[in-house]
DNA sequence: GAGGAGCGTTGATGTGGATCAAGCCAGAGG
DNA sequence: CCTCTGGCTTGATCCACATCAACGCTCCTC
């Protein structure tokens, strides 16, 4: 087998490129470049010309911006099956954050460029694009108004919930897919607050052993997480809808 | 000249769709279906599955989202130029958000079904889409940076400076686009406390009279607003790209 | 097994914004 | 002209979360 091989089955499996004709998966496959990094690593950073998509195959890559006074804030954090900087490709803009690996990661990088030339010929890429910022548009959407209208304790519930699989019969153990200094990030608080928020819902049936966690009654978590999460089943957790 | 080829005329104003060939803008024209309504009207409601894309001509419309307590919070307010409903019509989810006419509004709606159809065959459409969603996502980001990590009188003075056109000398005059109510709801507090930052910033030459506002010290206002104004020529603001 | 480093929790205190409520002002209607 | 109404501001108080700091724990090294 050859390496193009290799990464045309890395790109069969991303969600953001699920049936798309084979010919098209070829055609990235000999435009993607193999990527790995260790923790740390910068892959992008805010301001500058976007250069190539990245599509995250293993590990976590956080998507953060600076303020002025050199506070961050974690956006998004990316899991397997996810990518980032898809926006920036498509308007042509800078990059509005900086991607830093969280922990060691695999990934594929598509140049800009051919990305766009290939679209631009194959309607079902581009619409397969379009679908891609579609969903994680929607993923912001639903952060803008968990920041708005729900407490702390409020959205790491509701985070929670995302990472529980849905119809699992009530003990549902979970495992936090990072550490809690980068949950809070991400939830938008620092780690002291996110342990009182833990705190606060022990008395909710969550139980916690350090990454791992449970849950003794998904219900009545969901109905204190409040805003209807009859719209959610489209979870940022889900990988690759992120 | 006939009802479409006036439909055609506000299509080929609308930023999203610049550049496209007349071709794809007079089936667009054909597909579309204008529509005239009062302030207040709900034009969808979050949880509803996708029908059409919207397309604002004149007026204004807030997008919502609703908490279980009855409590809601304004994700974006769109402009004349701008859209929406676009994400779920691209990925054929629920509408995670309400829209309702903040005032009187024309608009112009696009059949999903056959807007699908249409930029399946027309790959220039499918980018123009792609890239539109891709803009929308990147306001979203903007407004998650934000309220991550500015306070409530920078976000003011960061959205006071997206009203500003670039390139015009100190005093600059601008125009609240809508009542100071829907002003704090697209800034997260409340009337009062929006009240409070405009005091704030007076400190900082911002004048006030009624929905007329004065900017006497940009840069100051720039520089206190923090976060890298450089890569957010982007702005929120300009229609067509919220 | 002793020491140290890093994460996580807990406590004490400060602050931004919410909340509740009273006043202000302009425009509409009598 | 007076009154009523609704949007805006201001004041007093409260609460969620930030901040600063101490402490405990686990793992890692020596």
């Amino acid at each position: 087998m050859t390496e193009t091989d290799l990464i045309g089955i890395d790109l069969a499996a991303m969600p953001m490129l699920r049936g798309l004709p084979d010919v098209v998966l070829a055609a990235l496959a000999a435009l993607a470049e193999p990527l790995e990094v260790s923790a740390g690593t910068v892959l992008c950073r805010e301001g500058d010309a976007p250069e190539a998509l990245h599509l995250l195959l293993s590990g976590q890559v956080s998507l953060l911006a600076r303020a002025a006074d050199g506070s961050t804030a974690v956006v998004e954090v990316v899991r397997p099956g996810g990518r980032f900087i898809l926006a920036a490709v498509l308007t042509g803009r800078a990059y509005l954050m900086t991607a830093q690996a969280a922990a060691p990661a695999r990934l594929l990088r598509l140049p800009a460029a051919e990305l766009h030339t290939l679209a631009g010929a194959r309607p079902a890429l581009g619409m397969a694009l379009a679908r891609a910022v579609a969903g994680d548009f929607r993923a912001m959407v639903l952060q803008v108004r968990d920041l708005k209208l729900r407490s702390l304790p409020q959205r790491l519930a509701y985070y929670l919930l995302q990472l529980a699989p849905a119809e699992t019969m009530p003990p549902v153990a979970v495992r936090l897919p990072f550490d809690k200094a980068l949950l809070a990030a991400r939830l938008g608080c620092r780690p002291a607050n996110l342990s009182r928020a833990f705190a606060a819902l022990r008395a909710l049936g969550v139980e916690t052993h350090g990454a791992r966690v449970v849950l003794h009654d998904p219900a009545r978590l969901q109905d204190f997480a409040a805003p209807d999460l009859a719209t959610d089943a489209d979870a940022v957790g889900a990988p690759g809808d992120q």
